[in-house]
DNA sequence: CCCCTATTGTG
DNA sequence: ACAATAGGG
């Protein structure tokens, strides 16, 4: 693996009026009631299918405006990170597409919200507006006076719940508020009434022609998504289909070939045995909806799917859980949740170890392999996720956030609520989080999970000579084998950049600090 | 969704 | 010598 020469990160070089032909004579008859397109603002919610907000929009006896506004200004938006940005282009030129298709258009603009929404508004002289709820603080803040500002202008406003299954406010803990334990959390979830049917994509969408004096459109090269220096998104393309009719294909691969063995096979991450949906759900080309429904009839079906299915649908749970933990504490991607470790003597981040982590130059062939697959695809699976953010937590003790920030920049499903909860959990400071002193072994975990070295041999070439007793720690091979496989530790693949014994120690001694 | 060490059990 | 298990970080 080659990472360009410089490139720190994947963001670092910065960030109608309707026709009055024949529906005139209805809007006369109609009389005061004002009359006008309808706005569809997507948002987190990229796709046709069981999309409430469209449905309620098409239902209504008006043509659409069909709406995205990349907004990096608002005060308090996290801009996305660089895989993000790679991940929106194709998802929009994907869901543009898919609404030509039904006779509709997708319109993009760039810049704030608060602004481009009324201001479209006024100027089309909308009737309504419908978009698909969020949940982080400053999205909630924007879209609360938006909802009040179109009122005020006349303009009818109605959104909905398409991200989660249950609203975070729905699943109570008796009179006591928001879980902070999963288990109990899942179960009370599991205990309400189901979702529903997810709704079918609508037959037609109706486009309603563009006003003069409305904000001036963009085309999608004009956002500015894509990467400007250098391509490092070749591995991207080749990994990803982004889009609606993407996430259904992953989705009907899975079912088809990955849910039975899930409970087991999920761990091993060179089994081709998870679903790789997370960067759909992450913007909404597929609803959990969907997937719980296709998950429950496939295991009614089927029954030899109950166990992977079971297991799988928890870790929607886990998403569930953590938009829930997120909605309450909407400064959770940067806050402990355990506020004692406030105190936690992180260390000033070594910029040779920071780097070698990021490159995936440890010398722990495990996290190796995660963060070299991280930056080849945009995604790690979860086994080494788990490894490779734990080395950097504690064997190299440096602060979660600043693991959570590359993970953000890399990954094409850096969810606002997913990825930090998960760095927490890791770093032991989250919501029913790993125990500080549960650390993982890259070593063990490698000989556990990836016993025969595939999951390494495909990350790691050079080490792909190694017999598989060697392949998790080339340091401790004979000179001889080294010899054989062509492999120099220092030269052709790096020496440990820590001891792991010593790392250990340091990072339970660093959590005494922190213990109540 | 863990690891390490000490101790006891087994041949 | 090794496997299984307990206890604790």
């Amino acid at each position: 693996m080659t990472l360009p020469a410089g490139t720190m990160a994947r963001t670092g070089n910065s960030a109608h009026k309707w026709g009055l032909t024949s529906d005139r004579k209805q809007k006369m008859t109609r009389g005061a009631q004002k009359q006008g397109p309808s706005i569809v603002w997507f948002r987190d919610d990229l796709r046709l299918a069981d999309n409430q907000a469209l449905t309620a929009a098409v239902a209504a006896p008006a043509p659409l405006l069909c709406v995205y506004i990349f907004d990096e200004e608002s005060e308090g938006f996290r801009p996305h990170g660089g895989a993000s940005r790679w991940w929106l282009h194709h998802s929009l030129a994907a869901l543009g597409g898919e609404i030509s298709k039904k006779g509709g258009r997708l319109d993009l603009f760039r810049g704030r919200a608060k602004d481009i929404l009324p201001a479209l508004a006024a100027a089309a002289s909308a009737g309504a507006a419908f978009w698909t709820r969020r949940y982080g603080g400053a999205e909630i803040a924007l879209d609360t006076v938006l909802k009040t500002r179109l009122v005020a202008a006349g303009v009818k406003t109605q959104s909905f719940n398409g991200q989660l299954l249950h609203e975070p406010w729905e699943v109570k803990r008796g009179a006591r508020g928001s879980f902070m334990v999963y288990s109990p959390y899942w179960r009370a979830a599991l205990a309400l009434p189901d979702a529903g049917a997810p709704l079918d994509a609508p037959e037609k969408i109706l486009a309603s022609p563009y006003s003069r004096g409305a904000p001036k459109r963009k085309s999608l090269d004009e956002l500015g998504l894509l990467p400007k220096r250098c391509d490092w998104a070749a591995g991207l393309s080749a990994n990803w289909r982004p889009g609606e009719k993407g996430a259904q294909k992953r989705l009907g691969d899975f079912l088809a070939n990955g849910l039975q063995a899930y409970a087991s096979a999920r761990d091993r991450p060179a089994d081709d045995a998870i679903s790789r949906l997370s960067p759909h759900l992450r913007f909404g080309e597929i609803s959990p909806r969907q997937i719980f429904a296709a998950v429950r009839a496939a295991e009614t079906e089927r029954p030899e799917l109950k166990a992977g299915a079971s297991k799988f649908l928890g870790e929607l749970g886990w998403r569930e859980f953590n938009y829930h933990v997120f909605f309450s504490h909407p400064n959770a991607a940067t806050t402990n949740l355990q506020r004692r470790f406030d105190a936690m003597p992180w260390r000033d981040p070594p910029l040779h170890e920071l780097k070698a982590w990021r490159r995936g130059q440890t010398g722990y062939p495990l996290v190796d392999a995660g963060m070299r697959e991280l930056w080849t695809t945009g995604f790690m699976h979860n086994r080494a996720r788990m490894a490779a953010a734990s080395f950097l937590v504690k064997h190299l003790l440096i602060d979660w956030r600043i693991g959570e920030e590359w993970f953000w920049d890399t990954l094409c499903d850096a969810d606002p609520a997913n990825n930090p909860m998960n760095w927490q959990w890791v770093a032991g400071s989250g919501a029913d989080a790993a125990p500080y002193f549960r650390v993982f072994n890259p070593v063990l975990q490698g000989e556990k999970f990836d016993p025969r070295g595939d999951y390494v041999r495909r990350w790691i070439p050079e080490l792909a000579a190694l017999p598989d007793k060697w392949i998790h720690k080339p340091w401790a091979a004979p000179a001889a084998v080294l010899l054989e496989a062509r492999v120099e530790l220092g030269k052709t693949y790096p020496k440990p950049v820590v001891d792991l014994a010593d790392g250990r120690d340091r990072a339970l001694k660093a959590f005494e600090a922190v213990r109540r």
